[in-house]
RNA sequence: GGGCGCGUAGCUCAGUGGUAGAGCGCUUGACUCACAUUCAAGAGGUCCAUGGUUCGAUCCCAUGCGCGCCCA
C-alpha cells in the first residue's frame, strides 16, 4: 500500500496477496485438521474458452462460503478443476484445424487428440489464471481435470459396474442425431424451439383401390421410409380399416394399416404415417408391430440410397422435391402453416434428425429411484427450495440416457468387440483376445457423454474408487453451487451416481444461482456480443469491486443484471474503507487502549452496532443470503462506521484524556469489520488488516468475528436521539441555505425528557462539531426568540439566528410537519382504538403502538407551541 | 398442454403480517485537515389489478393482466 495515497489501487495489491496466500499454503486442505468438515467441489468450467460473469458470480459465492467457514475454524476444502467438454472442445479444435485446411479425419485420431491436448494446455491455463484473479481460495494442490488418469479410471469403473449390473446396455434405438456434429445426443441436449412450419396432408390410396387414408406430417420427406399407417385401436372411424394395406405414393411400397394406442385420435384425421427409422414414437409402434425400419436419411443429413430417386439430396431439398412430386401425383391434399417445436442441437444449433442407430444407454429408472428418495427425505436440500420440485418432476419422468458420442475427445468406451465371433466384452483392462473364440478384439470407437464423467465429479476428484483419506474426510461435500440451468444435466446425475456408487449423497445442499444478464436484461451470448470477460473488468476496477457488485443484490435462484455502474460502485466502496482505515492509521500515533466496555456512550454504541452486524451477517451467510449479508456489512461500514462513528470520534480524538480509548475502539471496530467483510472482498481487507494491529499471518485465517456481549440498548437509544437531532439541525441549515462551514453561535436543544437531555449533554461537543455551532445549550423547557426550530424525536432543535428568520417560511414548514404528524397520529390512534386490534394483536405490538401515540402527541404539542411562539 | 419465476422510487434491485428500503440517477449546497471514487440536505412510491383470509396485507390465498423461463 502506498503509505499516503488517498486512493486505493487494487491492481498491485491483489496480485501480491494472492501470491502470498498461495505460497503460504492457506488454501491447502488438511484432512487431519480439527473442526467440522466443510467441502465444496468447484463446478469444473469447460476447457473450451474463457470464463464469463456467470462463473465469476458462482465462484464468488463459493469463495464467500469457503472463506467464511475457513475463518470459523472449520476443516475446509475447495477443490478446483476443469472439464474436457467433449463435443464443444472437439468442435473448437476442428474449427481451428479447418482454418489451416486440415480435416481431422485426414490426420487421424492420435494426431487430432494431440492437437486437442495442446488446446487444453493453452485455454486451461487461461481459465486457471482467471480463477486466481477473482481471488478464489481453491486448493490448487488438488486441481483435477476430467481426463486425468484417476478420474478416467473412475469413469471406466462406473461404466463396467453399471454394465455388469445391467444398467448400461447397447442397442439400436432412435436417438437425437446432430447431422453437423455427426454424433448422437441425449434428450436434454436438444433444445426445442417454436418455429413456423408446414403441415402437409398426404393421401395414401388403399391397395385395393377402394379409397384412401389421409395422414399429416411436417416432415414429408420421411414418407419415403414409411412402413405402416397407424390408427388408434378405439377409433370408430378407422376400426374397419385396420389390417388393410395402402400403397405408399412415389415409392409404390404396400404397407399395412395397424392399430396402436400411441396414436392420438384427436390429431388430424386420426391416422398417422409410421416411419420407424426416423421418429421415436414411430419406432415404438414399429417394434410392437414388427415393422421394418427403412433409413432414408443418413448421418450427414442427406437422403440415402433407400430414398431412390431422392438419394444424395439434402433433407430439405428432398422435402421440397417430395412435396412437388406429391402435388404432381395428386397425393397432396393440403398444406397449412403451423408453429411447432423443432429440436436443435444445443451445441451447434443444427436441426436434430431423429435417427435409429446403435448406441450405449444407461437404464436410468433404477438409479433415479434412490436419487428421488435422497431429495424427498431431505438428505439433499435445494436452495431455493422450489427447485426441488423441478428436480423431482424431471426425475420422476426420466428416460434412458444415451451416453455414446461419435467423437474422439473424451473417455473411450471400455467395450471391446471380437472381430471374429462378434462377442462384446466390457472391462476395465483391454482384453488381449476374445475370451470366447480367441479372436482379435477391437475397442469401441466412441467416447462417453461428457456429463457421464461430470456426474462422478464430487467423488472421482477425491480419489474414488480408491478408499482415500480425502474421500473419507471430505465426502459427502457440503454445498454444490451451480446455475439452475444445469440441474438436469449435472446435479441430477451426480445425485444418481453418487448415491449408487458411494451409498451417500454427493452433497447436502444444492445452491443455485441465476443467470447473469446484461443491463437490458438480455442473456449474454456470443451472437449478441454482450458477453463480458471478468478479467477485463478486474483490470479496470479490481476483483473486489467485481465480487461485491455481483454479490450485492443477488439472491439464490434469481437472475441478476450486470452493469458496469455496479462495479464502479463496488470500487467506490473499496476506496471508502481504504480511506477509513487510512484515517485510523494516520491517528495511530498513540497506543490504542482496547476495552469491551468503554466509558463513552458513542463508543459503546458502535460496539453494540458491531455486535449486531456480526450476528446478522453470520446468520445470513448460514442461510446462503449473500446479497443481504453483503448489504449489511456495506451499510455498517459506510453509514454507521464512516458517516457517524468516525465523525463523532474525531472530537475526542483531539483530547488526550480520550484519545487512546477512542483509538482502541476505532481499531477494534475496523479490524473486526474487515474480518466480517473479508469473504466478500478478500484483497482490500487483507491489505488493510495487515496495516492495522492484528494477530496472525493473514486475515483469511483469522477467526470469524463473534458477537461479544457488547449489545447496549441504552447507548443505542442515546446516540439515536442525537442522530435525529443532528439531522434536524442540518435540515434547518440546509433550508436556510447556510454554507456547511459557516459557524453559528449556538444551538438550543429543548426536551422535557431527562434521558434525552442527558444524551444531548453527554454528546454536546460532538453535536457542536456536527452542527457547526460554537455552543450547545440543553434545557427542559424554554422559548428561543429569533430562531428557527425543528421538531425531532424527543425534543426541539432551535438555531437562534437574529435577523435571518422568516416567520412565514418557518410557519409553513411547521405546518407541513404538523400535517404529517397529525395524519400518522390519527391512523395510529384509530388502530389503537380498535378492540379487535387490542385483543388480538401481540401485547408487544400494542405497547409499541401506544408508545408511538404518546411520542406523536408530544411532538404535536411541541409543534403547536412553536407555532404559538411565532405569533 | 403442465410447471415455475418476476411485477416495489426514473433505472437496477433488496425486503417485511404491524410507520416502505438501498445503489445509481435527479435537485440544492460544500474541494469541512480519511475519502470529491467524498460529505450534507432534498424531491420521488394507490409495493401490477380485483377479491378473500386477518384486528391489520406490499407480504399469505384465489383470480386476472403483463414479462420471462423450464418441461412435454
Amino acid at each position: 500500500m502506498t503509505e499516503l495515497s488517498p486512493r486505493y489501487d487494487p491492481a498491485e495489491v491483489e496480485a501480491k496477496w494472492y501470491r502470498y496466500w498461495k505460497e503460504a499454503g492457506f488454501f491447502r486442505a488438511d484432512p487431519k485438521a480439527p473442526g467440522p468438515v466443510f467441502a465444496i467441489v468447484l463446478p469444473p468450467p469447460n476447457v473450451t474458452g474463457i470464463l464469463h460473469l456467470g462463473h465469476a458470480l458462482n465462484n464468488t459465492w463459493q469463495d464467500v462460503l469457503i472463506r467464511f467457514h475457513r475463518m470459523r475454524g472449520e476443516n475446509t476444502l475447495w477443490l478446483p478443476g476443469i472439464d474436457h467438454a467433449g463435443i464443444h472442445t472437439q468442435m473448437k479444435v476442428e474449427e481451428r484445424l479447418r482454418e489451416q485446411g486440415i480435416d481431422r479425419r485426414a490426420i487421424g485420431r492420435e494426431a487430432f487428440l494431440a492437437e486437442v491436448w495442446r488446446w487444453k494446455a493453452e485455454y486451461g491455463d487461461e481459465i486457471l489464471r482467471q480463477i486466481e484473479r477473482l481471488g478464489a481460495s481453491v486448493d490448487w494442490s488438488r486441481l483435477r481435470f476430467t481426463l486425468d488418469p484417476g478420474l478416467s479410471r473412475a469413469v471406466t469403473e462406473v461404466f463396467v459396474r453399471l454394465y455388469r449390473e445391467g444398467l448400461v446396455y447397447r442397442g439400436h434405438y432412435i436417438t437425437n442425431w446432430c447431422v453437423s456434429c455427426r454424433t448422437a445426443l441425449s434428450d436434454i441436449e436438444v433444445e426445442h424451439v417454436e418455429e413456423a412450419g408446414t403441415l402437409t396432408t398426404i393421401r395414401y390410396p388403399l391397395a385395393d383401390g377402394s379409397g384412401a387414408i389421409e395422414v399429416a406430417t411436417t416432415r414429408p420427406e420421411t414418407m419415403l421410409g414409411d412402413t405402416a399407417v397407424a390408427v388408434h385401436p378405439d377409433d370408430p372411424r378407422w376400426r374397419d380399416w385396420v389390417g388393410r394395406e395402402v400403397v405408399l405414393p412415389l415409392v409404390g411400397r404396400r404397407i399395412p394399416i395397424v392399430a396402436d394406442p400411441l396414436v392420438d385420435p384427436e390429431f388430424g384425421t386420426g391416422a398417422v404415417k409410421v416411419t420407424p427409422a426416423h421418429d421415436p414414437t414411430d419406432f415404438a409402434i414399429g417394434q410392437r408391430h414388427g415393422l421394418s425400419a427403412i433409413h432414408v436419411i443418413g448421418e450427414d443429413g442427406r437422403m440415402t440410397a433407400e430414398a431412390g430417386p431422392y438419394a444424395g439430396l439434402d433433407r430439405y431439398a428432398a422435402r421440397e422435391r417430395v412435396r412437388q412430386d406429391l402435388r404432381a401425383g395428386g397425393y397432396l391434399v393440403r398444406e397449412e402453416a403451423i408453429t411447432h417445436a423443432v429440436g436443435h442441437c444445443e451445441k451447434c444449433g443444427a436441426v436434430i434428425e431423429p435417427l435409429r442407430s446403435l448406441q450405449w444407454f444407461v437404464r436410468v429408472a433404477p438409479l433415479a429411484e434412490a436419487a428421488l428418495e435422497a431429495v424427498r427425505r431431505g438428505a439433499v436440500e435445494f436452495v431455493p427450495e422450489r427447485f426441488a420440485k423441478v428436480y423431482l418432476n424431471w426425475m420422476e419422468n426420466i428416460h434412458d440416457w444415451c451416453i455414446s458420442r461419435q467423437i474422439w475427445w473424451g473417455h473411450r468406451i471400455p467395450a471391446y468387440y471380437c472381430q471374429q465371433c462378434g462377442a462384446t466384452e466390457v472391462a476395465a483392462d483391454p482384453p488381449t483376445c476374445c475370451p470366447h473364440c480367441g479372436g482379435p478384439m477391437e475397442q469401441d470407437a466412441d467416447v462417453l457423454d461428457t456429463w457421464f464423467s461430470s456426474a462422478l465429479w464430487p467423488f472421482s476428484t477425491l480419489g474414488w474408487p480408491e478408499d482415500t483419506e480425502d474421500l473419507r474426510v471430505y465426502y459427502p461435500t457440503a454445498v454444490l453451487s451451480t446455475g439452475y440451468d444445469i440441474i438436469f444435466f449435472w446435479v441430477a446425475r451426480m445425485i444418481m451416481q453418487g448415491v449408487h456408487f458411494t451409498g451417500q449423497v454427493p452433497f447436502r445442499t444444492v445452491l443455485l444461482h441465476g443467470l447473469v444478464r446484461d443491463a437490458q436484461g438480455r442473456k449474454m451470448s456470443k451472437s449478441l456480443g454482450n458477453g463480458v470477460n471478468p478479467s477485463e473488468v478486474i483490470d479496470r476496477y479490481g476483483a473486489d469491486a467485481l465480487r461485491i457488485a455481483l454479490v450485492l443484490g443477488s439472491t439464490p435462484g434469481n437472475d441478476i443484471r450486470y452493469s458496469e455502474e455496479k462495479v464502479k460502485a463496488g470500487g467506490h466502496f473499496a476506496n471508502k474503507i481504504y480511506n477509513a482505515v487510512r484515517f485510523v492509521r494516520l491517528n495511530l500515533t498513540t497506543e490504542p487502549a482496547v476495552s469491551d466496555r468503554p466509558r463513552h456512550p458513542v463508543d459503546r454504541w458502535i460496539l453494540s452496532r458491531l455486535d449486531a452486524v456480526v450476528a446478522r451477517v453470520t446468520d445470513l451467510l448460514l442461510g446462503f443470503e449473500f446479497g443481504e449479508a453483503a448489504r449489511a456489512v456495506y451499510d455498517f461500514w459506510w453509514d454507521e462506521f464512516c458517516d457517524w462513528y468516525i465523525e463523532l470520534a474525531k472530537v475526542r480524538l483531539r483530547e488526550e484524556a480520550w484519545r487512546s480509548e477512542v483509538l482502541g475502539v476505532l481499531v477494534t471496530v475496523a479490524e473486526t469489520a474487515l474480518r466480517l467483510l473479508h469473504p466478500f472482498m478478500p484483497f482490500v481487507t487483507e491489505e488493510l488488516w495487515q496495516s492495522l494491529p492484528h494477530r496472525g499471518p493473514s486475515i483469511m485465517v483469522a477467526p470469524w468475528p463473534v458477537a461479544a456481549g457488547r449489545a447496549d440498548p441504552e447507548a443505542e437509544a442515546r446516540v439515536g436521539v442525537v442522530q435525529a437531532a443532528v439531522r434536524t439541525g442540518r435540515n434547518l441549515r440546509a433550508e436556510l441555505g447556510l454554507s456547511p462551514q459557516a459557524r453559528l453561535p449556538r444551538v438550543v436543544l429543548v426536551s422535557e425528557a431527562a434521558t434525552v437531555r442527558e444524551a444531548f449533554e453527554a454528546l454536546s461537543p460532538e453535536m457542536a462539531e456536527l452542527l457547526r455551532v460554537e455552543r450547545v445549550e440543553v434545557t427542559a423547557r424554554g422559548r428561543v426568540a429569533q430562531a428557527i426550530a425543528g421538531v425531532t424525536e424527543g425534543g426541539t432543535v432551535y438555531l437562534p439566528l437574529a435577523g435571518v428568520v422568516d416567520p412565514e417560511r418557518e410557519r409553513e414548514r411547521l405546518l407541513k410537519a404538523q400535517r404529517e404528524s397529525q395524519a400518522e397520529w390519527a391512523r395510529t390512534v384509530a388502530r389503537l382504538g380498535d378492540a379487535g386490534f387490542r385483543n388480538r394483536a401481540p401485547a408487544e405490538v400494542v405497547a409499541k403502538t401506544a408508545a408511538r401515540v404518546e411520542e406523536l402527541e408530544a411532538r404535536l404539542k411541541r409543534i403547536a407551541q412553536r407555532l404559538e411562539d411565532l405569533q
